[in-house]
DNA sequence: TCAATTTGCCAAAGCGCTTTGGAATTTCTT
DNA sequence: AAGAAATTCCAAAGCGCTTTGGCAAATTGA
């Protein structure tokens, strides 16, 4: 057990950046308990020595031992976040940069730590179990509910803290949520383009074993029906929300001898593929045919400005991140406390890339 | 403190997931000496009480606790990643995620987990004092080096064993890293890029306070000179690598009164936006405007198959993370050894977004 | 056969922190 | 001035694990 070791207590050659209570309470000649609770901000302790206590602690450069103080107090000061990984399409997620942008803003504020694990999208709950079991971290973000997605009750059952970016339809264990209103985004993005005058609309939809996919669609074609449109199912692809398969899946349709005269998309990325199919037959963007998209406000797509590029849902997933984070942290502290169930609205907003339909 | 203790010992009604050593080894009738050595798989106990041990561990849930061990072994199997956010464009790097699946594949297979820190991008060398003090992690994976970082000497001088994705030019302090050759693989896509026929080649850089950038201009430099064509420095620009910047960057340069007839652009992302400047004009990639790129191999973003849509220099990103997880592992098990370089080779492939310069 | 190993197990100390239950010391009452 | 009440501090126990140093019992050697 390699522990540095202080060479001369009492003597400046302090071993750099390890210091602990024990050796900041020998050098300051007071127990650790006192130097614990004035660092601590308990009251028993005169100003007098607190403040003696702290400057020392400074010039020493002291911080506590996470593990020890972890280990004492019976938490862990860290949220666990989950990226799983599909082993048939391995794709990462694009939004879970930002994501965690968002949420960390609120952990370093509060004094957590964030927590990584990468798992295979179907041994999720292995490692949630071995998290809990571990005390590894003291809560969790689950990310990308999927329909009926048993996740949460295997939480529930474990009794780990948790909230759920998104909806899990299907699942009986109660459950605090943020979630964008997803079914309503896509009625509306649809309404849009069938005021327009499109009718043969395409929606090019992430995987619907996603919850929120699902409720997209649904949207979708509420609208389709509300307006006495039939929706052409071979218009309909649900796929991993990559530019690849924005581009494959939107020049199928396009190659077809009805293609559609616009297309409501998934994610940005994904709508960059349709536009690249779009260019490939020459055809102009909101002119000759329309995108609409769900926009997450990724920071490396800006999608902003006076006028946006793509008209579009927009919801920020930092900002997401930044309340789902505060919202876990509060579960933390109050675990009794009722579920927190939270819908955003998206913001729709009119881009260049939508236009009237062409007869 | 709030523990979950055992209702009845001997009983079957133990509190769900969460047996800790002591009362595993009452359950067993066994010391906790014994049981910890039979699963830690050292030789001092029998075969017979070591499968009993571990039949009764697996069935009664038991892991160890984290924070617990590595108190006790003086290490935390963790290792810290940190987000750096620029509070000016505050974007974080598209790469991050896939570089974070490819290192958490590499963590995951050697019991590791990692941490999370977000942080002002200025504010660096505090969070890595204070992840040495709290001792939360084992390591640490730097990420997007500057010019003469100081991070690096901090980092030496805590004694924080660390790797850097990418080099530090200027910095004094040895260290290991893994990075690719960005200088030769723009001065390769340079060279392309001329034997098309283009000499007004724009170059749209990332921010070159950041060494990859840096290395990457020269090396398009040291192209242009070896041609003998004169760089326009007016065609050079350095920015946050969005989309929006590769748009807004790409069409000035458009506008002007001799527009470049190729564009050098540092990641996929950025050229995208160039793209769309093109497309904005009427401008046909890769017969009238020529576009090649560093391709990171994002997961999302797909440029492969048969024939590539940009040009680029390729190089995942995602294996890079995978790699340096496993030196940083090195590292920390054995300090003493010498440091490791690696530089790998960019794969240049040739997409559709080049084509000859039209006189 | 008896000493010399080896085997299989255990009690206890320690990792660095928090917190309980006092014990001194000071200050306040009357 | 003496007892009550704060104030200020401390020793020690405990969080859950690993590891040291030993002690019996089983095995071996001559």
């Amino acid at each position: 057990m390699a522990r540095h070791s202080l060479a001369f207590i009492g003597n400046k050659a302090l071993w750099k950046c390890v210091v602990n209570l024990k050796e900041l309470s020998e050098l300051l000649g007071i127990s650790q308990t006192t130097v614990s609770r004035a660092l601590n901000g308990y009251p028993e302790v005169s100003e007098a020595t607190r403040k003696r206590v702290m400057e020392a602690a400074r010039t020493h450069n002291y911080s506590p031992n996470a593990r020890a103080q972890g280990l004492a107090m019976g938490h862990s000061r860290c949220i666990g976040h989950v990226i799983s990984v599909r082993d048939s399409s391995e794709m990462v997620n694009p939004i879970f940069g930002d994501f965690m942008a968002g949420a960390g803003e609120t952990y370093a504020r509060h004094g957590y730590e964030m927590m990584l694990t990468r798992v295979e999208a179907d041994r999720e709950a292995d490692v949630y179990r071995n998290l809990k079991a571990r005390g590894s971290v003291d809560g969790i973000v689950v990310q990308a509910p999927r329909m009926n997605d048993q996740r949460l009750a295997v939480l529930d059952e474990i009794g780990l803290p948790f909230v759920v970016h998104g909806r899990a339809s299907g699942t009986t264990v109660p459950y605090s949520w943020l979630d964008v209103n997803n079914r309503r985004a896509f009625e509306e993005a649809a309404q849009y383009l069938l005021n327009l005058g499109h009718r043969r609309i395409a929606l090019i939809n992430g995987l619907e074993d996603l919850d929120f996919a699902r409720r997209r669609r649904t949207g979708f074609e509420a609208a389709m029906a509300q307006a006495g449109v039939d929706v052409d199912p071979s218009l309909m692809v649900t796929d991993d929300m990559t530019e690849g398969h924005g581009y494959s899946n939107a020049r199928a349709m396009l190659e077809r001898a009805e293609p559609p005269s616009a297309f409501l998309v998934s994610s940005i990325i994904c709508a960059l593929g349709v536009q690249r199919a779009l260019d490939e037959r020459g055809l102009r963007l909101g002119t000759d045919v329309s995108i609409a998209t769900f926009d997450d406000c990724l920071s490396y797509l800006g999608n902003g400005g006076e006028t946006p590029v793509f008209t579009a849902a927009r919801s920020s997933v930092r900002a997401a991140g930044a309340e789902l984070a505060d919202m876990l942290i509060q579960r933390i502290r109050t675990p009794d406390a009722p579920q927190v169930e939270c819908l955003w609205e998206a913001e729709f907003v009119v881009g260049t890339s939508t236009g009237p339909y062409q007869g």
